[in-house]
DNA sequence: CACTAATGGCAAT
DNA sequence: TTGCCCTTAGTGC
């Protein structure tokens, strides 16, 4: 998916595009044509992310208090998208969430070449499976693909953001808990880092990308890692995501761990500015068997879980104790 | 046209 | 551990 930074991403954009305005809310699919009903007309008076996890909420009084909220939850699981559009006064990237275009391009940049003058702007017809359609004066945010969209309470919302993990991303995120979190346990710090239980925002490529900085195989045990290791991997996960909210894009290797600014070339041999390399964005991520950046080991594969793991078996070095 | 993979998560076994 | 759900884009016949 769309790894917490793309939701935190989202919460701000929706701020930013839609905050305080009233929305007309629909389903042009369909399949959330009821919780659409519940929304259509009210204002949008907060935004919040936490860890995979984007709250919408919505006034329905005006002067109400926090409890009165009508929160739309929506979750873009491995394949959601949200598609934004609008007029020249509405700056959206125009999509954010699950990669479409190509294997690791997460956001399309809107070109500003479709972006009419705000009495020119016309609505477009919704495309694909549209689950919800939040349209507001300025511009137009269709979701497709989620794995959860509906309507809570306030109370439904606490009761989910009370059963996930503290957010690197989140001023709350609580690192201590993190730490006290995996020790507690004897599964392998590779499976921990998934389970948003523990830690929530975290995806399979950060999974892979933080732990090989932090030099941790992931079959270690997570009460066999010291706190202070811990410690690290908690604030090494706040840099890297935060950096990833700032810039759309995951970009975990060090610059020195990259081909020098200048000598970057495309495929055609041309300079490129300002992008790492191709296949020197991540360091051990979809690498099978290419060489370490770092060492020169091949990166190896395993699959945890029902998901990929990535690590490199040199620099991240095999537990005393496997899972 | 069939099939697959994708940065998730859940329930049933 | 498997299977299923959400949807799209790319591949290959």
């Amino acid at each position: 998916m769309p790894e917490g930074h793309t939701v935190h991403r989202l919460a701000h954009a929706f701020e930013e595009l839609f905050g305080g305005q009233p929305l007309a809310v629909s389903s042009p699919q369909g399949r959330f044509a009821d919780g659409a009903a519940l929304l259509d007309g009210l204002r949008l008076v907060s935004t919040e992310a936490y860890g995979k996890h984007l709250f919408l909420g919505f006034s329905p009084a005006p002067g109400g208090s926090d409890e009165d909220l009508r929160w739309l939850r929506t979750h873009l699981g491995l394949y959601g998208s949200w598609t934004f559009a609008g007029d020249a006064t509405f700056s959206a990237p125009h999509a954010i969430g699950a990669p479409r275009r190509r294997v690791g391009e997460e956001e399309v940049a809107g070109d500003g070449a479709g972006a009419a003058a705000p009495a020119e702007w016309r609505v477009p017809e919704p495309r694909g499976a549209v689950r919800a359609r939040l349209l507001g004066e300025h511009g137009v945010a269709d979701l497709t693909g989620p794995a959860a969209c509906e309507v809570i309470t306030a109370a439904e919302k606490v009761a989910v953001q009370e059963r996930l993990g503290p957010d690197p991303l989140r001023p709350d995120g609580d690192g201590e808990a993190f730490v006290r979190n995996v020790r507690a346990r004897r599964r392998a710090i590779g499976e921990l880092l998934m389970d948003q239980e523990i830690v929530s925002g975290v995806g399979n490529i950060y999974r892979a990308e933080s732990l090989y900085r932090a030099r941790i195989h992931p079959r270690r045990l997570g009460r066999d890692v010291p706190a202070a290791r811990l410690s690290r991997l908690w604030a090494d996960l706040v840099e890297v995501m935060a950096d990833g909210v700032a810039t759309g894009r995951i970009v975990t290797t060090r610059p020195e761990d990259r081909t020098p600014p200048g000598e970057v070339r495309d495929p055609e041999g041309e300079p490129v500015e300002g992008e790492p390399a191709e296949g020197e964005r991540w360091y051990v991520y979809r690498r099978t068997g290419l060489p370490c950046l770092v060492c020169g080991a091949k990166v190896a594969e395993a699959v945890l879980q029902a998901r990929r793991l990535f690590w490199c078996p040199r620099c991240q070095r095999a537990p005393r104790r496997r899972v």
